[in-house]
DNA sequence: CGTTTGCTTGAATTCTGTCAAAGCAGGTGG
DNA sequence: CCACCTGCTTTGACAGAATTCAAGCAAACG
């Protein structure tokens, strides 16, 4: 399926948008191609655009003072990315997004979202939505981090998000749940 | 201040808004009394609405297979508290929300804030806003629990929210910050 | 007052991280 | 087409941070 149409889908999920609207929105987006291990945003950079991963995976991840990488997210296809609180906040980004897998995504700068959901206010509302989603999986999350062992935190994933563990390699899936590949392929063992 | 003056001033942080609209909008929320301990809502209920906090505290937490409970948030004046996900999935809550000190809140019914957004699209953008700015300050404190020992996650709430220290007892600071108080106690000491 | 709630301290234990090393792909270039 | 990297995963031994369990104390509350 090209871009467009997925991004269309993923819109639909939400709100109703019609023919003549999506191709005013569309073009509101740019594609690009990122090459594996390639970076969307550094560190440091300021975060003014919004990702939509049409095919293959981007990774944010932070870094710690002793050099260390945490994987704060993981986007296969359909999934939004961004560095929010850069935007939010117009500061320089502690998170980089690069890409884990080759990957088709398409670009539109924050201000743009702002001008087009004015424009459109369903898509006020598909944002709404969406952000409302994320913030809730979010909030589950930094529980799980925080009340579960583990390797609970593991079967969590193995059970919610089986794709990811097919796909990604575990050094990143360890960061994501917050534990060091070593301790990931321990449990893996146990499991 | 009463409620409703802090609400509108809570809402024109984002956008402005006229008297007229303001006084519709309004009249989509109630207002509702806490004594401290009293439940907002009670795991394995049904969240279908969203709070606005005017005077006191709440705190929202879940509860692990051990029967520890486990602070989601904590939600002082002028912070919005629910569970979204108990909401967005049409499912049990898996956490509950009572009030840290007396409270005066004002509530509205989910179903009421799609209809008022439709209604008043200055409000789908102000929760749109909201929803941002709060996820992505979720997703600092993800990085924070992930990466972060003990002792630097509690600095960081000394340097950016010192007024829940002191006002909040620190067994709900501790399970915030996901330690437990003896933790924090010795590292309190220490610093 | 007596009871509850919150805070602190100590000692033992457990989980997870750290460090070091080795094996095993898969991809690349000669 | 093969040899060699480089990136990923696994294993073992050890160290360290944080929890658990237990106890005591102060302050708040009814």
């Amino acid at each position: 399926m090209d871009c467009l149409s997925r991004l269309r889908k993923n819109i639909e999920t939400k709100v109703a948008i019609s023919d003549e609207d999506f191709s005013k929105i569309a073009s509101y987006f740019r594609r690009q191609h990122l090459k594996k291990k390639k970076d969307l945003l550094r560190i440091g950079d300021t975060c003014d655009e919004l990702a939509f991963v049409c095919k293959g995976a981007l990774r944010s991840y932070s870094m710690d003072a002793r050099g260390v990488e945490h994987v704060v997210q993981i986007a296969l296809e359909d999934y939004w990315m961004a560095d929010l609180y850069s935007y939010l906040n117009n500061t320089p980004s502690n998170i980089a997004i690069d890409a884990i897998e080759d990957a088709e995504i398409l670009l539109i700068k924050y201000n743009d979202v702002d001008t087009m959901c004015l424009e459109f206010p369903s898509m006020e509302r598909f944002f709404r939505k969406l952000v409302e989603k994320a913030y809730s999986a979010t909030l589950q999350r930094i529980n799980s981090v925080k009340s579960l062992p583990a390797e609970d935190r593991y079967k969590n994933l193995l059970k919610n998000q089986p794709e990811l563990l097919q796909r990604i390699p575990l050094i990143y899936i360890a960061s994501y749940l917050g534990m060091t590949p070593e301790s990931l392929s321990r449990i893996r063992k146990n499991v």
